[in-house]
DNA sequence: CTGAAAGCGCTTACAG
DNA sequence: CTGAAAGCGCTTACAG
């Protein structure tokens, strides 16, 4: 059998209580006597049991993360820097995905049921947003990693994404193109709204009027680069520069661009978002805006973790800068 | 206060031990009593506390994950899998990196030695498997995903690596190559030995000869792919393929030879190993040995489970075949 | 078919 | 500074 605490306090001929005291640094124990314990601990490699911890306690040392898939090319630095920050304070990181849809759901609630975990993490929630809210109202810390956050009132981080749409622009400005497209992701995220938002802005500032009909809403996909790019080009507008709102579309872009005779960046410059590992793949190199993810799976993980140390949740979302990362698509002016 | 069991068996009028009954099936129960019990337990919402479940069984229907780094870019689509089949399975999956090297697995142990999962699926251990030897000599069970496994005497999962370096060369017979380059991964990776055991027999079969100095051991990352075929071009040989042990120096290798005026596939034909999601963007697109890495993470996960619920572990490894994806870099003759 | 009681392995007031 | 006892929320023989 495994060594529990009463074999530790049996061979320290000492109570449970004390054991528990100099295990926890908790209450006055005499010097000698917790070196003695702490000596018959070493010696037995007693590890106290997580299960009986928790119960007593109440609580779980551990964190759960809700992602809707991992195989998104951010998530594995999103997910790489929560299980640092998580791992460092010394938590567990319960993992669950969406991915397998309701069912995933379903189970997932029955974990939150159980108190399998002290907090949640939530990636990018879509539909599943509406599962989350009661579990945060039963008394749940969650931070999410999300650009609406702001608007659901949870805590959150996120990323200056106005800011990044403005320095896409700026950047095409100086490399004299008057004439960008642009690439959106699914309206209903917030980042896409705010990239482009920023984008406008700046294009604004300098006198460039953006056409409505210069935008097209893509789904984040390669493919939906392409038909964008395709759909552009159909409708005969003069296209000098592309701003698309993912890296994933902007390589669709390229794709498209060459497929369709126009060389990158000479007739068309293109920008890309995310700065994912791809981004240096592409042909040629893509310019990107850049979102610190390791850093944002590491701020949501230490916000998460301090919520549920007691402090109040703050509802300003903690916000990472952007920043851009000049290649061949859209290289130096 | 949250509902317990308590609570469930006050209401319905029976005993907590009657609940318990209903609740795992165990044991006969009147049935109209289970009914009622049953109704109560939908009525307030009821799910037992994973924690004290745990306690009382002894098990905690969780199982850990220990990668090295999320970040290699074959990594998520294992870690896809497992979790699709640990949820499936109604566990959960905790999650664990040596990504902050010594410390991490530190913490690792006491998490084991904490009971705080009933298996281990263990990914492409490097020195951290001498620390999972004695978790697995202690009763815990532990499954590998790793190609050294079987001399371990593991229960793992692999993939036939030697028959995907046998595909590899009759690719590239098949296109009259006869003098190809390989750039393997780190010599104690049992797959790399198993690929350049295949590739090296068949084209012995095809009267080609292998000279050891057209093999230089990289280190999976695109740098080494590069270095690799500076140093070949350097030495002199003459190069008319590439096979490199993995997607990631393949494209660095892609590089290179582009840098060194070398066209591909005319001059060179290049084939890597693994299917990343990064090799249909390379330029030319990479013909590559795709390995099912979903199916990897599934099946490492099914076997643990399987042996967690009492089958004897298996010590032949099961072996999930690779087969050969023909793009650009070495198309079809 | 059902209940009372002990036990899982800890923590935490409460006394002393 | 220390221990006995109750409690965390379940499961599981043991009786009936």
């Amino acid at each position: 059998m495994r060594v529990t605490i009463a074999d530790v306090a049996r061979a320290a001929g000492v109570s449970k209580s004390t054991v528990s005291r100099v295990l926890n640094a908790k209450g006055e124990v005499d010097p000698g006597t917790a070196d003695r314990v702490r000596g018959i601990i070493a010696r037995l490699g007693y590890v106290p049991s997580s299960r009986a911890v928790g119960l007593a306690r109440g609580s779980t040392r551990t964190v759960g993360m809700l992602a809707p898939s991992l195989t998104w090319p951010w998530m594995s630095e999103v997910l790489q820097g929560a299980v640092d920050a998580v791992e460092t304070a010394g938590y567990g990181l319960l993992l669950f995905t969406c991915h397998r849809g309701r069912e995933s759901m379903v189970q997932f609630a029955e974990q939150v049921s159980a108190r399998a975990f002290d907090g949640l993490l939530v990636v990018e929630p879509e539909d599943e947003i509406d599962a989350v809210v009661p579990m945060r109202r039963a008394g749940l810390p969650v931070v999410l990693v999300d650009d609406r956050a702001r608007h659901l009132s949870f805590p959150s981080v996120s990323t200056t994404n106005d800011l990044g749409g403005e320095l896409a622009a700026r950047h095409l400005l100086a490399l004299g193109r008057r004439a960008p497209v642009v690439i959106t992701g699914p309206p209903h995220f917030g980042c896409v709204s705010e990239r482009l938002a920023g984008f406008v802005r700046a294009l604004d500032g300098h006198g460039v009027e953006h056409d409505p009909r210069r935008t097209v809403e893509g789904d984040f996909t390669e493919r939906s680069g392409e038909e964008a790019v395709e759909k552009f080009l159909a409708d005969g507008l003069d296209v000098d520069a592309v701003f698309a709102h993912n890296d994933l579309s902007a390589a669709g872009a390229l794709r498209a661009l060459r497929a369709a005779g126009r060389r990158v960046p000479e007739d068309v410059a293109v920008i890309g978002f995310d700065d994912i590992p791809l981004a240096t793949h592409t042909t040629p190199p893509l310019t990107t805006v850049r979102q610190p993810l390791r850093a944002i799976g590491e701020a949501a993980a230490n916000l998460l973790l301090a919520h549920i140390g007691g402090d109040p949740p703050t509802h300003d979302p903690v916000v990472l800068p952007t920043e851009l990362v000049v290649r061949a698509s859209a290289p130096h002016p």
